[in-house]
DNA sequence: CTCTCTATATGTAACGTTTCATGAAATTTT
DNA sequence: AAAATTTCATGAAACGTTACATATAGAGAG
């Protein structure tokens, strides 16, 4: 008996319904055909527990229904919040995901973007650290907070309206003087703007402000001296710090503990990313939440359009402050 | 022209090189080929850039290459760096990576198997949490740290010598009375024998201790309680914790500090995982590491594998210890 | 120098779909 | 009621690969 490995197939189908193949084809395209036929071509279905054979479906199509996803990892929170959502959202419009994990390796990334390009992929959505990737006019290709030329739409977190709205905050929460805290051009592009509307912000608000860039090779430990400089007396000169990202926040709330400076008490801390540790259910940190679904959402959207036309080259979604424990309460704040 | 989508095929290759097509194919999949021809055929491959159609492999050989991973989610640190390895182990196998996200749903899970068998996946690892999981005969599943029946093979890490680890550390540390803190049934099978080979443990070293278990509902505050319940004149009667998780270990630290107990000094922790937060580099909390990239290699070997006749029912893998910032470091132990 | 045997390149069929030209049946028109 | 027109199921071709049966060239033996 050959039966074991046995998979029925459009043909058998067609000959349990006493159709033909091409009216399977169709019934099971939902193109439209006499309902008779339809009806017992259905039947056949259900009865051989049918199923469609993507791959030769991918073979005649010239598509695979599979998009990459480039990505330095999926241990990093926030990525691995990307990686979790854009996997539902193509799930969901019966795509699969093949994840690249780059490792922040820009020849990995050009290694990776030829090998999808090939034919293995339908399109790739990437969050790169390779400005100079290169990819080919065709291949449908969708950035997350990189800008990648006027062809290649990008996605982002609306950055400028966050930092104006962390400097905003802190403001609110009583600060007078505040510290921006960045690491360099790893975090290039769409990101940048989080110091643009944070600087914004405080002159709006007349909060004054510093600004700490750590360059690609610095350790936090050049956090750890920055603020340190800013002791006197045991008293920190800054009531307000706003980080690049949750991660740095994290470790900036590490040397301040070190540095016996108390948060939320002495200084305010605000991160960016909305990302939470462990399972906590709140907020660590007080934080700019990237609206993570609806970026995946729109990334898919836009690599699968179907019409060419008119990809816009940004799209910025908005973002919202969610308070976590490393900001005064507003009740304590008026107290 | 027609060439905007060009794609070179095999046929192209053959013509380039001045060959037959099988001979190509042979060249692509490592067969014996005359020297000449394997020559003339390399150099069209790499002037065309020619890639082979792995749907056109596929519908061939009836294989999609892909596998399905089965996981709750990509956040938590553990599952992330699970989905990290076991993909990472089935590119270089070139195969794709299926991603379904369970969310600790029986039914979804139970979806996703039939979703998986249907849409045709070579095979399935899964971390399930349906203990009545219905899998088909003729599908290959590989179950991490859960034991599913002979016929299913399980991975996972050596969860009672795990336990005796912890428990031996922990003596070699100085601790006298010793506490185990467990959630329920959703860690079942498997790492419950983290508790027998605790118990092993101390009672080969004569440690005295305590067991708390959570229930499936029960929120951390239990473990507050408990350990409160646990303090007489300030002074905790634990010396020594082992979690059954980090993710539990992290939770305890906060407990800990909020009862005004010192790690290490009053009380040391030790956790199960290995997982890291946030792009630290040293591990935070001691911990016993479960070798996560060898279990993934091991289910991705034992999914693949070709002879189907004896694949052993559990495999288990060694664990280490190593020491992070809640334990005491042996230099201070022995003064 | 011819015959046989081996080694290996060739070319075709098949995998399960979709698409499209074909023709048969049903409907409308005169 | 016969011819013209429309409708729509049919079945063969094609997608890019692999495997197998066939053909061909070269080597060795008599």
């Amino acid at each position: 008996m050959k039966k074991e490995n046995y998979v029925p197939t459009m043909k058998d189908v067609a000959k349990e319904a006493g159709v033909a193949l091409g009216t399977v084809s169709k019934v099971v395209n939902g193109l439209p055909v006499g309902e008779p036929y339809r009806i017992r071509v259905e039947e056949a279905i259900k009865k051989l527990n049918y199923q469609v054979n993507s791959y030769a479906q991918g073979l005649k199509a010239s598509k695979t229904y599979t998009a990459a996803l480039l990505i330095p990892n999926t241990q990093d929170p926030f990525f691995s919040s990307i990686t979790y959502h854009i996997n539902t959202a193509l799930l969901k419009r019966n795509y699969r995901m093949l994840l690249c994990c780059t490792d922040y390796d820009s020849n990995l990334e050009q290694e990776y973007v030829i090998m999808a390009q090939q034919n293995k992929v339908d399109g790739i959505i990437g969050l790169t650290y390779n400005p100079g990737l290169k990819i080919e006019e065709q291949t449908p290709f969708v950035s997350i907070d990189r800008s990648m030329g006027a062809k290649i739409p990008c996605v982002a977190s609306d950055n400028f309206a966050g930092g104006q709205l962390a400097a905003e905050k802190l403001a609110d929460l009583g600060c007078k003087h505040a510290a921006f805290l960045r690491i360099g051009s790893s975090l290039s592009n769409e990101p940048n703007k989080r110091k643009s509307g944070f600087e914004n912000g405080c002159l709006a608000r007349g909060l004054s402000y510093e600004m700490k860039i750590l360059n690609d090779g610095d350790s936090f430990e050049e956090f750890e001296h920055f603020l340190n400089e800013h002791i006197e007396d045991g008293k920190l000169s800054f009531d307000g710090i706003f980080c690049v990202t949750d991660s740095v926040a994290y470790s900036v709330l590490k040397i301040l503990g070190k540095l016996g400076q108390r948060v939320p008490e002495d200084v305010q801390v605000i991160g960016y990313d909305g990302t939470r540790i462990l399972g906590d259910k709140e907020y660590v940190c007080s934080t700019i939440v990237q609206p993570v679904p609806d970026i995946a959402e729109m990334c898919v959207e836009l690599l699968l359009q179907e019409n060419m036309m008119q990809k816009p080259p940004l799209v910025c979604l908005p973002v919202t402050y969610v308070p976590g424990g490393t900001t005064l309460e507003p009740s304590q704040e008026q107290e």
